[in-house]
DNA sequence: GACCAGGCACATC
DNA sequence: GATGTGCATGGT
């Protein structure tokens, strides 16, 4: 039987589309590039990850080889616009590290993976948790797995669809079950909601000429 | 100067 | 199993 909250995701959906058009994600040239934005924006404003990741390319350290060969503090004080920068250049090369251990370091053999084995290798690595693995499997991977953040929380517990504390896998059993799986959707839906937070529904909301309206649950 | 941003791991209860 | 805290820069 379908619910009410099954029509209302795909008004949603529907809505911002009409909105925004195609969002064109993921903002990366390369597989690699994508992951390792997905990394540097953890907590992050995207607008600080863009200097990081241009400081990389300068480098030329945006490739699996060179940022292995790259040091710590070399790699920390090119990604540091970002914040966090110790941390996260654990992160990127805990994952360099298992993409060399497990694939030759090769993103075309990661590639090759099923979709259920990639997702736990990469949760498997510490520093990549629910979303930053969902973001790369979507935007670096193409595979049918829908991303959720805190916006998307946000933004549909405000609405009433679930609680803002809903964990990660119930959100994104809740979207995959009303949209099915179809990674382009996925891929716009997700983007189209970032966009539509960022004006839209920070902490503190701005609900004039949302294009969101008020989703009814009818 | 406070608050916030496309999380995550770890400690503690 | 829930809740709290550290990690850090740059824009508003």
């Amino acid at each position: 039987m379908r619910s009410s909250s099954d029509k209302t995701v795909r008004a949603a959906y529907d809505r911002l589309y009409e909105a925004y058009g195609p969002q064109d994600w993921w903002p990366g040239d390369t597989r690699f590039e994508i992951i390792v934005g997905a990394i540097l924006t953890q907590n992050t404003a995207w607008t600080n990850v863009e200097k990081a990741i241009a400081n990389l390319k300068r480098e030329r350290i945006l490739t699996p080889e060179a940022m292995k060969k790259a040091g710590k503090k070399t790699l920390a004080s090119l990604i540091r616009p970002a914040g966090y920068y110790n941390i996260k250049t654990e992160r990127l090369k805990n994952f360099i590290a298992m993409l060399f251990s497990g694939y030759g370091g090769s993103l075309a053999s990661m590639a090759k993976t099923p979709t259920v084995t990639l997702r736990r290798e990469l949760l498997s690595v510490n520093g990549i948790g629910p979303e930053t693995c969902d973001s790369i499997m979507l935007y670096a991977f193409n595979r049918p797995v829908f991303v959720v953040d805190a916006y998307t929380k946000r933004i549909f517990s405000r609405h009433g669809l679930f609680k803002e504390t809903a964990d990660y896998h119930y959100v994104q059993k809740f979207f995959s079950d009303r949209v099915g799986p179809d990674a382009k959707v996925y891929n716009e839906y997700h983007a189209l909601i970032v966009r539509l937070a960022k004006k839209h529904c920070r902490k503190k909301p701005d609900c004039v000429d949302c294009p969101l309206g008020r989703l009814e649950l009818s």
